[in-house]
DNA sequence: ATGGCAGTTCCTAACTGA
């Protein structure tokens, strides 16, 4: 099995690239971010024609998470709510970041964590109380059902400083900060780990390079798009890779694709 | 230090991203 997430940065501009890379890349699952519309108006039928069934959750300009699977999904669910109480979950669900769903014995969770903004900042302050609701969620996930996790997307946080190309001063940088860090330190508590660890202890591995100052063929990258897996699920694990040949077309996404395979 | 690039919409300016 073969599960791969990719920030597409909107994808109606990234269309015929994803379609691209779905068929060099025939991948049981793609869990997409930043999809940036709504349902009625994502273009499903490439994507039905190359055999996937599409799980979305979009909303105008912003955010917005899809499932591509070959196998159709059970138990699909969009947002915090269908697990928590109302009161936990606030105005958290208006940002369309969660969907989930079931394929075979594993349960996918994909994932667009806030951005966050600046350190210290009301986004920030939010970031962390939905990171902290996150976890709320995925212990509930673990508490009520035998499945295993696997939980991908773009965490906009790097956890260590082997995930940047220059982890000097950024103790204030967002997506380095020792507090968000702690956050999602926090949420992997619960009992999961990070699939490409497994294989790849160096750094100068990336998943996201900024679109300015060439930061791509300078290789300044940060890796903030993860999957995290329950531990049996950890065990099985085959490989984890980044595909950086999406990074390297014309108007590319800032992010590229990441692939997890298990047995 | 600042801003740099890219995508979106209430579209040629302002926002969000990371």
């Amino acid at each position: 099995m073969k599960v791969a997430t990719w920030n597409v940065n909107s994808i109606r501009t990234r269309q015929d690239q994803v379609v691209e890379w779905l068929q060099n890349n025939p991948v049981d699952v793609l869990c997409l971010q930043e999809t940036k519309v709504m349902e009625v108006q994502f273009p499903r039928s490439p994507f039905e024609e190359l055999g996937y069934h599409l799980y979305i959750s979009g909303q105008k300009s912003y955010n917005g998470v899809a499932i591509f699977s070959r196998t159709p999904l059970e138990q699909v669910s969009t947002g915090f709510s269908p697990l928590l109480d109302a009161e936990t979950v606030g105005e958290l669900d208006e940002q369309k970041r969660v969907i989930t769903g079931i394929v075979g014995d594993v349960r996918i969770v994909n994932l667009y964590v806030p951005n966050g903004s600046a350190v210290g900042s009301e986004k920030y302050d939010y970031k962390l109380l939905w990171l902290k609701v996150l976890r709320e969620y995925l212990q509930t996930l673990l508490d009520k059902q035998p499945y295993e996790l696997c939980i991908c997307g773009d965490f906009n946080i790097a956890l260590e400083d082997r995930d940047i190309h220059n982890p000097k001063g950024k103790e204030k940088h967002i997506m380095a900060s020792p507090v968000e860090r702690q956050a999602l330190q926090s949420v992997l508590e619960i009992g999961l780990a990070d699939a490409f660890r497994k294989f790849t202890t160096e750094t100068g591995h990336y998943s996201w390079w900024d679109y300015r100052t060439n930061a791509f063929s300078r290789n300044m990258g940060w890796r903030i798009d993860h999957h995290y897996l329950t531990p049996k699920l950890y065990e099985q694990a085959s490989s984890c890779r980044i595909d950086i040949a999406p990074r390297k077309l014309p108007k590319p996404s800032d992010h590229t694709p990441v692939i997890v395979e298990w047995i």
